[in-house]
DNA sequence: TAAATAGTGTCTCTTAGACATTATGGT
DNA sequence: ACCATAATGTCTAAGAGACACTATTTA
């Protein structure tokens, strides 16, 4: 049998094949409001997701993930990254997998098999953004807002469901926090963004337990300007605070020892 | 602009679409081996992988991992089960998500997109399947062997390093170590399965953490017969040995607390 | 001086980690 | 008696967890 007779009998023309492989992209980001109480304190900060509304069918005019489909000469990522800037400029952020999505009818154009991401965006980059252009509707929502009581296209819903479940575990279990922080940040903020991703993470002794505790002083390491002193900001509070900063180091954790 | 032109609109014909979704399996087994020394001890254990020998074009005769093409009317994860149990026997394993492999260029046969997921078998619903059939040939190989020394198909040693990347992970972050023993395991059996797929994980009180620590007491317990009394084994060894059975409970892991 | 956040002192109990020691029962 | 595995004793240092307390600056 020569190569051309196998390359004919495993031929897809013969096969039922899918009809498109999008990627959508669960974007985060934390909002900051300043409290106008006057005086100095934490924002007040929310976790939110960007939705579109679709311009065509099916689901139009309905809320729906960023996304689009795959080229051939791309990867998922690729396209997820490709998508990601078009529809709201930003680049170079954190993006991750988060899995395939392919119930039968889950998309009534046809076998169309997607491929989720989540992007942590800081709002900084996004606001950015949303002035820019308006051509296209879009809008930020609160998390449990948009999972609990907006109607959603696709099976954006569970997907978006699934994103949240995936930043609160990673939000513990990794430095991803990182993501919604300026290089430097206070002990406060920090705690904060993780408390708004983690509503039920109550730490009280925060600040004892990062300064205090050996196993977890690699992860991040007091802010140092040129001449090597100790930076600190009073951003947020009367009293300077210190700035810290990621070290990029992140323990292997296990529940064995 | 009524639906059916909308529909016509987006109908996938006039784009590119993917030439299939197969989803590729890494099937991880530890073998067990006893001593020959006579005296009782524990088992030389090691981890593999299954492998099956392609039949035809492309890379024919080469080693591949197990899998195939998903159907329109199945999700991927049913496409996986699908073809672990047409092609091993085994089903109602553990098996979990791995990733998708989109790079342009990695099947010869077109524009396929693969879905990797790991499956978890204990050796004994493994061998009882390779007696069974011998009409494809399989083979079991040694991790280290395969992804080292092996010429394997498509873009399978990525995907098998990014499985045993991520088993080494899980294995000390949850409790998948159960699906390599019996229900009713030493915590020395526990110890080696562990370092079997961990080599590095060097515990010198072992028995001491999981039997004195309070937050990992829940992850397993004493086994104990209808009596309420406490079970123990002498396979392995002189001394009995206390059994312990895993509860089904996870701890969440932080690394801030 | 009240408000708001940052950070320390102190105490108790638990855990980590290292090493030595004992236990069990067959060869 | 020796072996391989199982399990405990003992000690020290470190960490967890709780709560009260002090620190810093501005409105």
């Amino acid at each position: 049998m020569s190569q051309s007779d196998n390359e004919r009998s495993y031929s897809s023309a013969k096969y039922r094949t899918p009809d498109g492989a999008p990627a959508d992209i669960v974007i985060f980001t934390i909002t900051k409001q300043e409290k106008r109480s006057g005086k100095k304190s934490l924002p007040v900060r929310e976790l939110k997701v960007l939705l579109i509304r679709r311009k065509a069918w099916p689901f139009q005019g309905m809320w729906a993930l960023p996304g689009g489909f795959s080229k051939e000469t791309e990867t998922m990522e690729v396209t997820a990254r490709r998508e990601l800037e078009e529809e709201t400029g930003v680049r170079d952020v954190h993006l991750e997998y988060l899995g395939v999505y392919s119930a039968p009818g889950r998309d009534p154009r046809g076998w169309i098999i997607s491929h989720a991401y989540c992007a942590l965006v800081n709002e900084a980059l996004l606001a950015h953004r949303q002035a820019a252009d308006d051509a296209e509707e879009v809008g930020l929502f609160a998390i449990d807002d948009a999972l609990e009581n907006m109607e959603l296209a696709f099976d954006h819903r569970e997907i978006m469901r699934d994103a949240y479940s995936k930043i609160r575990e990673q939000m513990l279990a990794s430095t991803i926090a990182k993501q919604f922080l300026p290089e430097r940040f206070t002990l406060g903020e920090l705690h904060q963004v993780i408390r708004t991703v983690v509503p039920g993470f109550e730490e009280h002794n925060f600040i004892r337990k990062i300064t205090s505790t050996q196993s977890r002083k690699g992860i991040m390491e007091e802010a140092r300007d040129a001449n090597g002193e100790k930076q600190t900001s009073i951003e947020y509070s009367q009293r300077p605070a210190q700035l810290y900063r990621f070290t990029g180091y992140e323990p292997p954790l296990s529940i064995y020892g």
